[in-house]
RNA sequence: UCAGACGGUUGGAUGGCCGCUGGCAGUUUCGACUGCUGGAGGAAAGUCCGGGCUCCACGGAAACACGGUGCCGGGUAACACCCGGCGGGGGCGACCCCAGGGAAAGUGCCACAGAAAGCAAACCGCCGUUUGUUCGCAAGCGGUAAGGGUGAAAGGGUGCGGUAAGAGCGCACCGCGUUGCCGGCGACGGUGACGGCACGGUAAACCCCACCGGGAGCAAGACCGAGUAGGGACGAUCAGUGGCUUCGGGCCACAGGCGGGUUUUCGCGUCAUCGUCCGGGUGUGUCGCACGAGGCGUUCGGUAACGAACGUCCCAGAUGAAUGGUCAUCCAGUGCCACCCUUUUGGGGGUGGUAUGGACAGAACCCGGCUUACAGACCGUCUGGCAUC
């Protein structure tokens, strides 16, 4: 299990975003682009959480439980070649750790990104 | 033992599984991997002061403007901070609080109420006198400021004497002012004499006085790279004076322009000047960047803040931003239920079960402070009350 690549910069957020592709759960929300480099290359994926989760403490936080679940998940079951954007949400501090898992699932399935 | 004052410490623990990042060592197919080791706070926060550091080429003096500070002495690199005092206010007390220079340099303001708000004045009164009188009193004139009333504040306060009634009119004490002496480095304190009291408050109103202060900030700034940076094009104006000269407008001097908020001056740097237009790395990496006014300990000096000497330690360094995620158990805490004990019986305590559940909060160049947030636990010193000996 290791992290995979990150998004860093303002202009990748703002290309998934409009691509209006996301779904909704509970402890998460999940925007998808599927990139021009075809099959082959990596997945990357970019974490979100505003100020409407908290304050800097958890904020960080909510940003970590989301990188420990995506490398679990994404990793593992994610389509090559998109790119992912993992929003946090007020429940991301307080929902359970596998249901936090779940909807990792949940959302990529929905999206059609998910491989077994 | 109860109530309280002040100061300090701490800010869940252990284990399993899986991770992130700095350093060192080794291996390496140069992608990385393995081992060892370090890895958030007392406020990391607010960004309110003071510095270091960096750039603006910018050093000294004076004046003005602007901003800040404001009892005294000390500490400090410095401060608006800290320590010790002084003065004032609060508390039985331990202690706590204070924007605490100048109101006889000048100007302004003092709402409402009140007769009157800064220069003395008199609404109801009080007293004397004249006139009238229905003998209750009324009006005029004069003397007062004790009493009433208004107000945040009404021209010293209390008491005695005094008087027609009163009044610093006289006296005593207190306050105030001037002044002498004594104590203290000083703020100031003590005491004596004189003055019958003049000088209301407000300077978080202008102002005056003393002292301090250039600006911007690590996105500072430097290096690398593809590529020159005092860049290029066009237009306008001016290319001054003197000297030297190898006759190239080359060199020197003077003048001039530009250069901290302004001016003057000394010094320094720089060089045609002005206007318009064009082009130029929102790039990643490296450095800055962590050995510092550094932490800890001992001794000495000092009431203390703090300082000195010696010893010892190396202690986060990320950059869409690491320092963790998850599970289990335990320890505090809290709610509910059951049982028991106690009696300040509306309370207090114990045992068991069950549920819940970790305060405020995340380094971003670095230090010294201030301010604000903070569940709970623990320690020390002191004060007042009760009980006991």
């Amino acid at each position: 299990m290791t992290a995979p690549v990150r998004l860093k910069h303002r202009p990748e957020f703002l290309k998934v975003a409009a691509t209006r592709q996301k779904s909704v759960t509970p402890g998460l929300i999940v925007q998808k682009r599927v990139r021009n480099g075809g099959e082959t290359t990596e997945t990357r994926v970019g974490f979100t959480v505003s100020r409407k989760v908290g304050n800097a403490v958890q904020r960080n936080r909510a940003k970590r439980r989301l990188r420990e679940v995506t490398a679990t998940v994404v990793t593992e079951h994610a389509k090559m070649g998109l790119d992912l954007v993992i929003i946090g949400r007020a429940g991301t501090l307080k929902r359970p750790y596998p249901s936090l898992l779940g909807d990792m699932k949940t959302a990529l399935k929905k999206l059609d990104a998910w491989r077994d």
